[in-house]
Parts: structure tokens; C-alpha cells; sequence
RNA sequence: GGAGAGGUGGCAGAGUGGUCGAAUGUACCUGACUCGAAAUCAGGCGAUAGGGCAACUUAUCCGAGGGUUCGAAUCCCUCCCUCUCCGCCA
């Protein structure tokens, strides 16, 4: 969420930094319910302060024994007049708020122009793609000899859905534990192990919801009607909101944490794309890193967190490039995004497999996370959030970058101790 | 699933219809005492929003949401959560 203080202040700037990204942002609607919100919140509070004080006449003269009666009479429209104003100011303010709920987070200044993706900006290439002196084949027809097993997901779950067996499920375990232990032991990211069914304000609180509720996959409880939760789409969710409501001492800043967890996504609008193989699907592990941090170091903690899901690559020895995503391809929540891309040889390009947000305060405003500053004022945090990485894609390209001619993979000497010391999947 | 007890400020904990955003303790901050510290004493110390250049001021907030009332932390309803005992269970 903005902040409203920003809008009132500055509108025609924040409405051009919003229309950089795509975003049309209806000021005029703004400006008249702001206008309906000032006038109303002021008789609504002057008619509440009047109805306090003459509460308290009426209560200092019954415990003097007077009549009330005339007092009472006095007060008879006030009820009426109050609840009407009041109930018109929240109408207005509720649809103040549902304005700001949709409105995505402002782009920080060093962000590319553009309208998507062909507008992204490579910042960075790490390694030599490999030259193969055959045909490479894709993840799907390398791994499914070795036990990836698409039919069978799908026989149990639908399209989008992978089965995993033998050596190439055991690699994926190995990949999540590497993962993670060189967030943790080499990066400084406390481990945490979070619930995967999140509540509807958990959302609102990341920005998932109110927009986007479509992406997620809702669940019910056995037994009981009407309490909706959701399936994380991402770690980033629980790990961010565990925040959420609280004013942190300075000192405990930057909070680091990672997972591993499961992330469902219903996928919903993308029914063409990818639709072969296990690049997208609607589950799939993620380690995921998170910090909350103080706002004038959140940038500095971006370029870190970008070189935490960098070094999954380079210790994996997998060619990749850094990408700063330009205005109009930034997910909502982000005021500065970098996506990792994975050298994928089958489809002769760079893929996403991460992707390292600063979304300032635009989450911690939704969420009330705020810290007391030097000057001992409650200040909004800055929150980030990074994949490090998408287990996945991780395992495709691993697949795909060390296959052999004979069919077979050679495993990357960082994952062989997780793998009981195998070198070759076969 | 059954029975019971609770949810109040950073923490502990009083408050059961009126002047209560809320006693008290503790933590924290400032000052005094001290070479310094501890102890002691004095003062300060919640959040959010509105108005005002500011000093300041108004409103809202006692798990959440409704209701009763001139007035609700306090009474009523619904929900959520925590704890204890029993049952079940990985």
C-alpha cells in the first residue's frame, strides 16, 4: 500500500511513477473521496466529541442525584446524526481503502523504463554456456528415463503436477537441502519451517490479496463452512508476515530468515505457456530468503540478497545472467526487482529461476511492521524478499545442463554429498 | 470430540455501566545523589488517524466483528485464539 500522506501531498508525481509501470491510476476518483473522507471525518468527530462530553455531564449529575431528563432531551437527534455520519465515513473510507489496496508499489528511481520483459535490462552474465557435441536434449526427455514421471502426476492431480522418482526425487531433496544450508551457514538466514495454509489477512499483508486472489488455491476445513484459508504461493508469505502488527527494536534489524516450502499456484491465465514439462506447475519447492530491514539499508541488502541466490548458481556451476526488470514487468509489491535467469540449452535461452525483491514499505505499511528509529519514532520497515532458489527449475537445469549423450546426468560435485556420494544419474 | 478457565499497555496484573486509554508493579528514558556504577529519590513513557505553522487538540483502539445504552474494557450475540482435564491421534 501507498502512502496516503504521498497522495495527498503529491499526486501528480505519484500518478506519473505509477503510469511507468502500467498503472492508470483513477485521481479523480481519488481527489473527491479524499475530499468526501475530510469533510465527513470532521463532523463525525466533532458530533462524537459532543456525545462524549455530554455522556459525562449526564453521568456527573446522576451521581449528584439531579434529573437528567433535560440533558437527556437535549441529546435525543444526536444518536441519529452521529450513526448516519458515521456509517457515510466508513462507506467513504472503505472505498478509499479498497483504491489503495489495488494500487502497486511505486518504482524506485533506478528502475529501467519499459513496458515488459523485451524492456529488461541485463546488469550481468556469469559463466559459459556449454557446447554440446550432440543434440541436447530437454528436462522432459533426459528426465523421464530417470524417473520423471509426468503421467502419473497428472493421473493423480491434473495438468501441472509432476511425480518424482528414485534418483531424480533424491536429487530434488539434495537440492532444497543445499540450498538451504548455504543460506543459513554461509549467508547468516535463520532456518524456519512455516504453515503452508495461510489466512486471508496474511495475504493482504504481502499483497497476494485483495488483487490477486485468482493465483491462489483456497482450502476449507473439513467440517466447518465459511473460514476460507489459502495455500502459500510462496514462502515469502508466512516468512514476511511473521512481522506482521509489531514494532521492532532497531537493534534486531536486519531480520534474515529462509525456508523450504512447497508454493501452489493456480496458474490461472497462463493456460498456453510452458505447458510441457515441469517449468510451471501448480506446486513446486522454493527456498525462499526474507529480511526486514531498516529502510536506508534495504538497497544495500538487495544487491546482497541478489549474490546469496547467485552463489546456488555458481557453487551448481549453472550459467546464468542477472536482469533488473524494468517498470512495467515488476510483480505488484516490488519497488526494485532482479530476476536470476538459468541457462537452459535445450530452449537455447536464459530462463527465470529467481527472483530478489526490495518492496520497501509498501508490505510493511499493509502489515503495521514498524521499528523506533534513532530519533525514537515508529518507522515502517523495508521488507525484501528473494528466491534462493526455485528447487524446480533448479533441478531442469541441472538436468539439462550436465546430461550426456548416453542419457545419463552427471550430478554437480556441490550436491554429491547430499546424494550418498553418487556422480551419475543413470 | 466432551468439560472448564481465560484473552487488558513491552511484560506482569487490577478494573464488572459514568469523570477509564485504563490503577499498580516491572522494563525503558531523563534528571538528582556518586569518581563511576548499583541502590534510592523525582519526572517521563502506548498505537493509529484527523485538524493546526506550531504549542496543542479531537477521534478511535482493552482478542475480532456485531448489538443494547445518553454513555461499554465492563452487559448481550457470533467468531477467533490460549490454557487445564478427559477422549482420540502422527
Amino acid at each position: 500500500m501507498l502512502d496516503i500522506n504521498q497522495l495527498r501531498n503529491d499526486l501528480d508525481a505519484v500518478v506519473a511513477r505509477l503510469a511507468a509501470r502500467g498503472f492508470a491510476f483513477d485521481a479523480a476518483n481519488f481527489t473527491t473521496l479524499e475530499a468526501e473522507r475530510k469533510t465527513l471525518q470532521t463532523a463525525t468527530q466533532d458530533l462524537q466529541a459532543k456525545r462524549n462530553s455530554v455522556s459525562k455531564q449526564i453521568g456527573m449529575a446522576k451521581s449528584k442525584g439531579e434529573d437528567v431528563a433535560p440533558i437527556l432531551a437535549e441529546v435525543e437527534n444526536l444518536k441519529g446524526e452521529l450513526a448516519a455520519n458515521e456509517s457515510a465515513l466508513s462507506a467513504v473510507q472503505n472505498k478509499l481503502d479498497d483504491l489503495l489496496l489495488g494500487v502497486p508499489n511505486l518504482p524506485h528511481d533506478s528502475v529501467p523504463a519499459g513496458n515488459d520483459e523485451k524492456d529488461n535490462v541485463e546488469v550481468r552474465r556469469w559463466g559459459t554456456p556449454r557446447t554440446f557435441d550432440f543434440t541436447a536434449k530437454d528436462h522432459v526427455d533426459i528426465g523421464t528415463p530417470l524417473g520423471l514421471d509426468f503421467e502419473t502426476g497428472a493421473k493423480l492431480s491434473g495438468a501441472r503436477f509432476t511425480l518424482l522418482r528414485g534418483h531424480i526425487a533424491r536429487l530434488h531433496r539434495a537440492l532444497a537441502q543445499f540450498m538451504l544450508d548455504v543460506q543459513t551457514n554461509e549467508h547468516g538466514y535463520s532456518e524456519t519451517y512455516t504453515p503452508y495454509i495461510v489466512n486471508p489477512e496474511v495475504l493482504f499483508g504481502t499483497g497476494q490479496l485483495p488483487k490477486f486472489a485468482d493465483d491462489m488455491f483456497r482450502v476449507e476445513r473439513g467440517g466447518e463452512d465459511g473460514h476460507t484459508q489459502y495455500l502459500i504461493s510462496t514462502s515469502e508469505i508466512s516468512l514476511t508476515n511473521t512481522v506482521r502488527d509489531s514494532i521492532l527494536k532497531a537493534e534486531e534489524l536486519p531480520i534474515k530468515l529462509t525456508a523450504h516450502s512447497p508454493c501452489f499456484r493456480s496458474e490461472a491465465g497462463s493456460y498456453g505457456r510452458d505447458v510441457r514439462g515441469m517449468i510451471r506447475q501448480h506446486q513446486f519447492d522454493k527456498v525462499e530468503m526474507v529480511q526486514i530491514a531498516n529502510p536506508e539499508k534495504s538497497y544495500a541488502a538487495l544487491e546482497e540478497m541478489v549474490g546469496h541466490a547467485e552463489a546456488i548458481l555458481q557453487k551448481l556451476e549453472l550459467p546464468y545472467r542477472v536482469v533488473s526488470l524494468c517498470t512495467g514487468d515488476m510483480g505488484f509489491s516490488a519497488a526494485k526487482t532482479y530476476d536470476l535467469e538459468v541457462w537452459l540449452p535445450a530452449q537455447n535461452t536464459y530462463r527465470e529461476i529467481s527472483s530478489c525483491s526490495n518492496c520497501e514499505a509498501f508490505q510493511a505499511r499493509r502489515m503495521q511492521t514498524r521499528f523506533k528509529n534513532e530519533a525514537g519514532k515508529n518507522e515502517l520497515v523495508h521488507t525484501l524478499n528473494g528466491s534462493g532458489l526455485a528447487v524446480g527449475r533448479t533441478l531442469v537445469a541441472v538436468l539439462e545442463n550436465y546430461q550426456n549423450a548416453d542419457g545419463s546426468v552427471i550430478v554437480p560435485a556441490a550436491l554429491r554429498p547430499y546424494m550418498g556420494g553418487l556422480e551419475k544419474l543413470v
